[in-house]
DNA sequence: ATGAAAGCGCTAACAT
DNA sequence: ATGTTAGCGCTTTCAT
């Protein structure tokens, strides 16, 4: 059985016109008779024909797709940037090619090259960093790229972002407001976002308070909650009252030890996390969080690649998003 | 400044064979002599040249994409299947398009279309339920498709899915060995899924036990955990002491206002949930949970999916997935 | 084993 | 306002 496809040329012929113009009503040019267009679009309408968009796409050079590289889509951060990336996507018309990086700097190549043979006309990255090998592959295309939620100081590359050294800053400010010793708890890595970012604002806000820095109250996490129980034992080591912590789960992990072991929260110790997530309303007592706009870094990174796609002007290359902080039962 | 694009025909002209010589090169066809091959490859290595995925599509009818429809990437229930199905797509050299259609019915129908305009090789639809109108444009197209986590009784089309039918028996049997009177909390709206799967296998579970059957039991919920007040209240009053809850945001919520009313989870009070997300790890008392091995539904569905593009044979239409129990501290 | 040539279904000048 | 005609970059017979 083959699939008896009707084309422009079916819809041409019935109607007596020329391809071009059955092309032309398709396509909304308004240099059409407006019988014409009528009788055109009838015929379009009986025999039910849809234009192809592969050859349209071959012929003008424009999919209307953009690629979308995700470390994972399971994950609720990458997740809501996807759904404001899609939600602009589809609003300028746009479909997107969704793949899963793992953060695997292989497959992150590797998928990048697919997504380009597919000549997708934008392109946006996610992942928490970037690497030199991907960078001069980008560097390399023509196709428009826009990194979404990615850390990266290079000036060329148009990037929306967090500002995590900002709000880890702020964080810490609240809570050396009533604690003489606050830890933070970054990510695992060597990534570029601890250090630069959110353990550079932390330290800004002790600077400021001036205290001296002690390299025990940083401490790293695989960002999973079942590292509770072992990040509470350097907390207590290190004699902190008081924590900032980069995920949720890493949070919710710290407070269940802590209840565990008998610590009051927020009385004894006060906790700010860093998603807003639900598992912040959830938890008992609920958690203060900084809030990050996930869904607008996505939303505003489309928006930016549409820009660069029509070709139009583009103000600033970076930009970063404001967090707020949500205030509940884990501070005091 | 223009995309100086090398085709096959830059490749050909350079290593002096035809156009043909270098399709078959790219496309791995083994009636190339060794030496043509070598040649072929090195200049293709020189131009850096890259086949276009779009006229290869046009040429042989066959993008390698398949079109994907999601209620919610941000919902990890549907997260999770489009995750199996990546994996499995990439794994066959596919991609995916994905398209969010926030279950509404419109945007279903409108995606659907841009999916098949896009000459997609294939199509997984999600959604809890599916709606005539959506149906009959997929028996309209000769597009294969495949139903994932999508409850559905019409034999002809494809699906695979969970037997929420035996999950809810099963956790409703496990609950009345030591209660009398067990409620279950089931999803919002009018769907099958509720009354013919869920409900029903409570029915079933009641039945053999020989115990009545009682609409107070039967409690619906907005799939939010601020509903957990309300359904408390609900739950009590019926005079239940244990539920089956469908979702763990919920199931959390319900938790979490027992506790606050001082009613011990599990000495007076069971609790079953249903997708073993991290939630039911990071509360306290831990919940114990049904497992839906979501991951294997998308990947299950997309390896269906592939079998049926290839027109290979498919045994079975409809494929239910095992679930498990993971037991925790909300029963006994 | 290799080449020639005809499309795939559409867009985009260019003509009229 | 409408038609003609080249392509777009590749696959795929069909020859040789």
């Amino acid at each position: 059985m083959e699939k008896q496809t009707i084309t422009i040329y079916d819809v041409a012929r019935e109607a007596g016109v020329s391809m071009a113009t059955v092309s032309r009503v398709v396509n909304g040019n308004p240099n059409v008779k407006p019988s014409t267009r009528k009788k055109v679009s009838e015929v379009i309408e009986r025999l039910d024909y849809r234009p192809n968009a592969v050859a349209r796409g071959l012929a003008s050079k424009k999919t209307t797709t953009v690629g979308v590289i995700i470390p994972n889509v399971t994950d609720l951060f990458y997740s809501s940037l996807a759904r404001g990336i899609d939600d602009i996507a589809s609003m300028y018309k746009y479909n997107i090619i969704l793949a899963n990086s793992d953060e695997n700097r292989e497959k992150e190549v590797q998928v990048l090259n697919t997504l380009l043979a597919k000549q997708v006309d934008g392109l946006i990255f996610m992942g928490s960093t970037i690497d030199e090998t991907i960078l001069k592959e980008l560097r390399r295309t023509t196709t428009p790229v826009v990194l979404a939620g990615t850390v990266i100081s290079e000036p060329d590359i148009l990037s929306v972002n967090i500002d995590y050294l900002a709000a880890t800053k702020e964080a810490t400010e609240l809570l050396l407001s009533h604690n003489r010793t606050v830890a933070v708890v970054t990510g695992p890595g060597e990534y570029e976002i601890n250090k630069d970012h959110i353990v550079k604002g932390y330290k800004e806000a002790l600077e400021e308070k001036g205290i001296d820095f002690n390299e025990d109250l940083v401490i790293q996490s695989e960002y999973t909650f079942k590292d509770g129980d072992k990040i509470v034992d350097l907390l207590l080591d290190a004699g902190a009252t008081a924590v900032v912590v980069s995920k949720d789960e890493v949070a919710i992990g710290i407070l269940n030890a802590l209840i565990e072991r008998g610590v009051n929260v927020p009385d004894d110790f006060e906790i700010i996390t860093s998603n807003n997530s639900m598992l912040t309303q959830v938890a008992r007592p609920q958690l203060t969080s900084i809030q990050f706009p996930l869904y607008d870094i996505g939303a505003v990174a489309m928006r930016l690649l549409t820009k660069v796609m029509n070709n139009e002007e583009v103000e600033e290359p970076k930009v970063l998003l404001p967090h707020k902080i949500f205030t509940r039962q884990s501070t005091k």
